[in-house]
DNA sequence: CTGTTAGCGCATTCAG
DNA sequence: CTGAATGCGCTAACAG
């Protein structure tokens, strides 16, 4: 077996305490002469402090747990790169859990991180609405962060999202300047706060700007390829493939590349009979044909910020801004082209 | 704070020994009546058993590290996906890390990683010769599993990868079947134990298949999709646009939507004047136009692999099959098109 | 400046 | 079937 904070003690006929401050860098209470010998002694015999030994010493584990629902969605893999490289910094590790967009799985994962003694969670819950997960947490007293999700119904909760009314807002205005008159809103699932911002975002730029417009045309997808796909096929079906919008805002850029390949199923050209704007600004956004227009979220950033508000937290700081609100971005590219629709077309 | 062992034991009025043989559901030794009654107690005050104290005692965390290059790189997500699911079945915890590339970060995760006792480790190194970082694994005798990786110089080790050689092989033979003559091969960098074997593949294609071929344009990149654009942008310049070359085979998908990209540019139709094939089979392959034929990897099904392997290997056992080899997958689209180029062209 | 003494919360002997 | 004792490896008072 590995040595113990023992064994070194004892090969440098100390008590162990003494190597507990040494390992601890406690400036105070040490002499020069025997640190250096125990460090020397540390470093000869390869010696690692056991984390787990210390966590049942301490009360603190030294790692956080993340749980969001897809890892496989393009969406998370920087944001958990934003997480994982604050922390490293910090020397914590990170448990991450998927929970696969599954509230009972999302609810035993935090259930396990508990168990484990994480000294913090940071959560992108799959419903808006995740309050027993976080009485759970509340009651252990374990601080969290909420990433990409408003929190509507807590007091004192900490969290990091995007402005995502006014990414809504924003991609809206870029169509309505592109002189889009008939739009198709593709959101995501009804029940998410998040998308009932869009909505609003939405709606304030149609109703807002100049020109005239026809009432937005609203769907519903699950942020999947596929639904996109079918939103768009069934309205194509509808109309005997004349489209009655001349302009798409798709809630994330997989709902878009779905509608994008549909539409160029339907020989609808892409910008010049329908603009499309996307949200996320995933990799492919950039490789498509026409390249995809899209709303970019800082997400990396996001990530980061995210694991400073936890690591604060978990210092027993009180940081008034408990709420990180970050700014979307518009990426103008080829799927709303340098064309201009005729106005009421 | 939360009850512990000793809050349970004494509301039941037994001892704690008794309580922690329910927990850990040790059949014999406990009347059923007791059983249920402390059961009852369990879930009236929402014990949760402390995993730090266990693992002290027990010697075992129930968690194991993960160490990948990039998660941002979309080859990794579905291979964590798979690894998450296996291990999260079984009740483990899985630390994740990202070494940015760096076998510096690499090796300090893990050290890092056996500070906090992991039972085990699944690692995807930068470099094909990670001997010493091994080497600490083995020391403390963590098992450990190589994901993607082959493993060449160590006797017993275990390890997840495709059959790289084949996979290039069955691009190379369709590129040959489409009738291209001239090929450009992007490969990774040069120095990785893939590569060769890659390269391996295509030459052994290229030299057996039949009709008349000229000598391969062998150029190594860095997986990025810049790496893979500067590098046809390149030889295009040699040439003065008119390319050598009527086939590309890029070593993964991102270099070869680069290749795309440029081909694009220049004006060279895909696949009629070049055709392209790319690894990996990302999400964005399917959505660029055209759709990019490519080498598909079972990603979640090599990460579940190798995470059941690691099980097996924490559990004690010594099983027969260290090495798993997972078949490459051809799947054609547009970017190889319905075209036969003319040969010797 | 340093050693001694207690735990942290649980699993695991060994008696009873 | 059950309880008392011991230790996992380390930190944290408290003495000296």
């Amino acid at each position: 077996m590995k040595p113990t904070i023992d064994d070194i003690a004892k090969k440098a006929g100390v008590s162990k305490a003494t190597v507990s401050r040494v390992l601890n860098d406690k400036s105070e209470g040490v002499s020069e002469a025997t640190r250096v010998r125990i460090k020397a002694l540390i470093q000869e015999l390869a010696f690692q402090p056991c984390a787990v030994a210390r966590g049942l010493a301490t009360g603190k584990s030294r790692s956080v747990g993340l749980i969001i629902p897809d890892i496989a969605n393009p969406f998370y893999p920087p944001l958990v790169r934003g997480i994982e490289s604050a922390l490293f910094k910090r020397g914590y590790g990170l448990f991450l859990c998927d929970s696969d967009k599954d509230v009972g799985k999302e609810k035993e994962h935090i259930r396990s991180l508990l168990e484990k003694r994480v000294d913090g969670v940071i959560l992108s819950s799959v419903i808006s609405d995740c309050d027993c997960q976080l009485d759970l947490l509340e009651e252990r007293g374990t601080p969290f962060v909420l990433l990409d999700r408003i929190i509507e119904t807590r007091k004192g909760g900490a969290a990091v999202y995007l402005d995502n009314r006014r990414g809504a807002k924003i991609a809206t205005d870029h169509l309505i300047r592109r002189g889009v008159s008939r739009l198709l809103f593709i959101n995501g699932p009804e029940d998410l706060a998040l998308s009932k911002l869009r909505l609003l975002g939405v709606q304030e730029a149609w109703n807002e700007g100049p020109g005239e417009r026809k009432p937005i045309i609203l769907r519903h997808g699950d942020y999947t390829a596929t639904s996109g796909e079918s939103i768009v096929v069934e309205l194509l079906e509808e109309t005997r493939g004349k489209p009655h919008f001349n302009g798409i805002f798709a809630a994330n850029d997989m709902m878009a590349l779905g509608a994008l390949r549909t539409l160029k199923k339907w020989k609808i050209r892409v910008p010049q009979d329908v603009g499309l704007v996307g949200f996320d600004d995933v990799e492919a956004a950039q490789y498509v044909d026409p390249p995809l227009t899209t709303i970019a979220q800082p997400t990396f950033e996001m990530g980061k910020k995210g694991a400073e508000l936890l690591l604060r937290l978990m210092d027993g700081e009180k940081p008034r801004k408990r709420i990180v609100v970050m700014e979307p971005r518009l990426v103008i590219r080829g799927s709303t082209g340098d064309i201009t629709y005729s106005i009421g077309g």
